[in-house]
DNA sequence: TATATTTGCAACCGAATAGTTTCATATAAT
DNA sequence: ATTATATGAAACTATTCGGTTGCAAATATA
């Protein structure tokens, strides 16, 4: 049972639970009502985002609200970092070789 | 056949294989001498990464050299920018928070 | 030319995945 | 107290996934 962020992340209608949550906290009927699989399947979804700490719960009676665990996103942001470090270099690099460029044109 | 950036970067392997590639270019066996599993199945992974397009082929000889898409990578990014703008929104409004408290305790 | 090396592909297998239907539990409304 | 609503859990199923072994093709080397 693998359960991180990145597996996640990796279903489209879990990806699209998210975006939803994002905005506002709902429950997981008014989720579901956005699929056209059934409640139980989107609960699995939401089961499955709890899990890794994605989203959370917050119960008011009977009603679960879902909400977005934003801290949990930012880690996959950090993964991210090392590659926008070697495309940040890269476009340095395309600047430096304009630059040049431009430079040389004016000779 | 869901072949999707976020179905690729899924994988612990294929997560490590393209930080492996993200330094230098690398054949097939030099990547698969990383790792436990076979060649077989690192070549089943490059498969995949060079389907979604995160990875490409650079042919040498009877040798294949694989490097990362770094412009492929940025879609990821691209997808995580409607959540940075949450988080950043919340941490703004610690920061009028600190700055309010800051400005009462001057008081 | 014969042999070794590098690589990808096909077939197979067990485990995981995403969905369904059915059922149980808890809370609200009548 | 009975009924309706909101939700999760269990059991089942078809498909996908990640791995293996064995083989074929292309290129380099002897």
């Amino acid at each position: 049972m693998r359960r991180d962020i990145f597996q996640a992340i990796a279903d489209p209608t879990r990806r699209a639970i998210i975006a939803l949550i994002a905005l506002q906290a709902m429950t997981p009927n008014a989720i579901a009502e956005n699929f056209n699989s059934t409640r139980q399947a989107v609960s699995k979804h939401l089961r499955i985002l709890t899990e890794c700490e994605l989203i959370k719960q917050e119960h008011q009676g009977r009603e679960i609200y879902y909400s977005l665990e934003v801290e949990k996103m930012k880690e996959i942001d950090k993964w991210l970092a090392q590659f926008r470090a070697i495309w940040e270099t890269k476009f340095n690099q395309l600047d430096e070789l304009l630059e040049k460029m431009k430079t040389q044109t004016k000779k």
